[in-house]
DNA sequence: CGTAGAGTTGATGGTTTTCAATTTAGGTGG
DNA sequence: CCACCTAAATTGAAAACCATCAACTCTACG
């Protein structure tokens, strides 16, 4: 009963809402699940069946990457703030983002959120786990994702010699973020940590062939806050800061033009620098903390 | 060198059984390394072999934990402070330790270091890896390793239905240190810090059947601080606390005695109780921080 | 047009860092 | 075996950075 109230609570802090979202109790568990719309119980049936047809069309040599895992399987819509599936559930299902944004984050006892990470379209989530999920995931954005029980996706794994290089792979780069981010939270100060964090999303940005400087941050202050260890309000400070400093520019509420990108790279204080980064010329004096 | 290997890896294809290893050259360097068993022309030169040996040999139902391939690799010996490999070089070798402790760290531009976790006996180091290593190495006390190349390593799992999971259970584990590590560095209170910290050990050294509640910390108060984002004097003076406050008893300069590893567990602030947290009655006000 | 949520800005205080001095432990050589 | 020396650990005082509290503005949306 005492998990049904924090279960309770945490939804609440999730701001899972409410008047749309029934709540089923699972037998067992004792934990809230919010169902999802109607036609879920389909998908969930024929997951199976699928992962077969699909372990097997690989194995006949078809063009294989994880993603054509996921390719015939129904496309799910999720409206912002709608959860994915929460930490402690068992880990039923690998999911294929195709379109929009998710947040990553655990809830400690006292109610706090951590966002340890943020999923975009392209990325697959719930791969480098056994038995439970170690977080929650939670749409921030309107998105679309494909679902493949993890039976399905172990056993399409297992059986390509091509495929299982791959899932290594996802899995050293997860592990390679959180080092990162293990990094960031270790030892950066709020100017560092926000540059850090502006700056991967530049990359992303501009690998993806953009046209402008200009990186879309479809999260909220809050949300940013609770991946990079800080309060909104040092965030929104910080933000305040570096556009007055001139490398950053509005672009929009929820987009940043960075303007002096190589500024940007000093101020994050990664080991790696930028290509370009002398090519502004800035005098900033900090350097602290340890 | 080329041909040598070729010629083994003939000999292997015969069947040709190989007990005792010699020599054993790495990959690329050409360097030799006597091995421990003594007498013996037989040598070994591509780590490859090694892959097929030990996968043949799991393969004819020989007792199969990831431990048991390094079995019959000779032990190598670290002295304090002395390093096993480093950030970014290429990562050609798994290590299993049998004996000491090593801290695993990464050092950012302006020279400070980020430890990102210890390494006991009984732990394999540089699974989660693709090309580089993402942290360097070092031993703490006098230390015993047996290493595998990676190349052999990876033979071995991916022939073995039986060690694959293993792996992928590894690299769970680390995965899920790293998020927990994550959430401390994220939104913990130094006291909450050093409390999980000090349990986690705690754990370690209870579930290793010891009698007393004193916990081995071999590593510098400089080392737990690189590790919980914190300095050296925050460190001291936390654990100066509590010890005042009866949770803490001295026992040895690298040892601490847990008196009340119940207040522990609850100072720790993580959402899983200790079994008996409710044993040991104290006042405790504080709750900050987000 | 009004409300609610998100974001910004300001003032204050607390935790931890920083700087500095001191104590303790460990190792070496006489 | 003890004195000495060095590194590690502790303790104290001051400052820095960020969190907290609070008031306010802005935007989105019905």
């Amino acid at each position: 009963m005492r998990e049904l109230a924090s279960a309770c609570y945490r939804l609440l802090q999730n701001r899972t809402v409410f008047h749309t979202i029934s709540i089923r109790v699972l037998p067992g568990f004792g934990q809230l699940y919010p169902s999802k719309d109607g036609g879920s119980a389909m998908f969930l049936t024929s997951n199976r069946i699928h992962g077969y047809e699909i372990a097997r069309a690989t194995e006949l040599g078809e063009q294989s990457c994880l993603h054509t895992l996921f390719a015939r399987q129904p496309v799910e819509h999720l409206t912002p703030g709608q959860s994915l599936f929460f930490e402690g559930d068992s880990a039923k299902h690998v999911f294929d983002v195709i379109e929009g944004t998710l947040r990553i984050f655990r809830i400690i006892s006292d109610g706090r959120r951590i966002i340890t990470g943020f999923v975009h379209a392209g990325d697959i989530v719930g791969v480098s786990l056994k038995g439970n999920y170690l977080y929650s995931a939670e749409a921030i954005t309107a998105t679309k994702v494909r679902r493949l029980t993890r039976k399905a996706f172990d056993m399409a794994v297992a059986d390509s010699e091509e495929l299982r290089p791959q899932v290594f792979a996802h899995v050293c780069d997860e592990m390679a973020a959180a080092q990162d981010q293990m990094v960031l939270l270790s030892c950066k100060n709020a100017e560092e940590r926000l540059c850090s964090f502006l700056l991967k999303y530049l990359r992303r940005t501009m690998s993806e062939g953009a046209l402008q400087p200009i990186v879309d941050l479809p999260m909220t202050r809050l949300d940013m806050g609770d991946y990079l260890g800080l309060t909104i309000e040092t965030v929104s400070r910080t933000i305040t800061k570096l556009t007055s400093k001139g490398v950053l520019g509005p672009a929009g509420r929820h987009s940043l033009r960075i303007i002096k990108p190589a500024t940007l790279a000093q101020l994050a204080g990664d080991g790696d620098e930028y290509e370009d980064s002398r090519r502004d010329f800035v005098v900033h004096g900090e350097r602290r903390r340890h």
